[in-house]
DNA sequence: AGAAGTACTGTATAAAAAAACAGCACTGAA
DNA sequence: TTCAGTGCTGTTTTTTTATACAGTACTTCT
């Protein structure tokens, strides 16, 4: 849709706002009162001016046909991309976690339920984090981390990469080191030197939900 | 509104139809030429009576100007109730799980996410379960068993009322007897004779949420 | 300087649509 | 058995509505 003028937004909030109010698209002659035109030929080519935008659609010869394109887009948006995430499954090494062929399914989170909007779900392996209450097969909602390694704070838990491995623990630095701490006592801390070693943060983890399909 | 008649629930079937396929509502005589009318006071009529029964309304003179009543509070009811699920806090002795004064929020969760659409989440009081990945403060996703205890099979998971307490807890059979296994050796088994004590098994987990607030 | 777009007024007209009037046939309740 | 309601056909009338035509004025590219 190309960009639209001030005035042919006003007439385009107009009719939405009708059909929200009434359920029908308005006239021309509706769309001329309410706007303060006094002749029909102002809103005929104001549609008309629309319709070319691809802003709105109508139908020759019938009454009321206008309708909008923009709304129809926006809505579907809403309920199908805005409201929902991806579940990330096992991440290949060295790829981007949000890669294409990681991506298992999408699900509607509704925001409020996590301190965070979460930008992801990511299937968990193994067991290191046991003791923190996620277990294997658990999904763990991550928000991505724009600041990376100085936005982390100690205790949080995280979702790491390491060279080429994608790994949960809590993060906690040592001096000029960080320790990558398992919540299992059969697991061993990971320490990374980072200006030795590649180390980058690629969320932090702001929930968890489990379904018992993998055993509750 | 006051029931409908099978032609008459025909007719607001097409009204709703047209309108979710073209964004307006239709004519009289799209009505008649949809439902095979050689007269448009086939269709005036029919929509007199819809609109005495209440479920559509109409602006004298205009055109278009059906509206629909059912869909509009049916569409705000899948939005708003059908999508989401209350969140059940600590739970008054003796009184039912979701009494009003229970309710501590509502969220919308996505039926996708858990093997059975859950009926309301509770909030999880105690680390009886601790070693099922279930702490305390966690979102236990609860699904009704209208069957009860004939219903629970052995190893689920499931929210019991023993007396006047609600519990969460593994369920099992033992004989005539039943016992309800904690995930955690410093709590013991509760064996339950439901000939002898007060037993409901008031619903099934089928999922768990855990918000970093409570402590990740 | 001309073309294209925006933003209108004012008039006119043909088609679309609402809605009334006059019937007919059938059903179920009072 | 009459009345109310359902479920239509067929015709007519009056609004409503879309839309074309003829202008005016201003702006913004090219």
């Amino acid at each position: 849709m190309q960009i639209l003028t001030e005035r042919q937004n006003e007439i385009l909030r107009f009719i939405a706002k009708h059909i929200e109010d009434t359920g029908f698209p308005p006239t021309r002659l509706e769309i001329c009162s309410a706007l303060g035109f006094k002749s029909p030929n102002a809103a005929e080519t104001h549609l008309k001016a629309l319709a070319k935008k691809g802003a709105i659609s109508m139908v020759p010869g019938a009454s009321r046909s206008i309708r909008l394109i923009t709304n129809l887009v926006t809505r579907a948006q809403n309920l199908a991309e805005q409201l929902s995430i991806p579940l990330v499954g096992r991440v290949a090494a060295g790829s981007p976690i949000l890669a294409q062929e990681h991506l298992e399914a999408q699900y509607q989170i509704d925001p409020q339920l996590f301190p965070m909007a979460p930008d992801y779900l990511l299937k968990v392996r193994g067991m290191s984090m046991r003791n923190a209450g996620i277990l294997h097969d658990d999904l763990l909602a991550v928000k991505r981390l724009p600041g990376g390694l100085s936005e982390t704070r100690d205790g949080q838990i995280v979702v790491a990469r390491l060279e080429e491995d994608v790994t949960v623990k809590r993060f906690k630095r040592d001096g000029k080191k960080i320790v990558l701490l398992p919540e299992n006592p059969d697991f061993e801390p990971i320490v990374v030197d980072p200006s030795q070693d590649f180390l980058a943060i690629e969320g932090l983890a702001v929930g968890v939900i489990r379904n018992p399909r993998s055993g509750l």
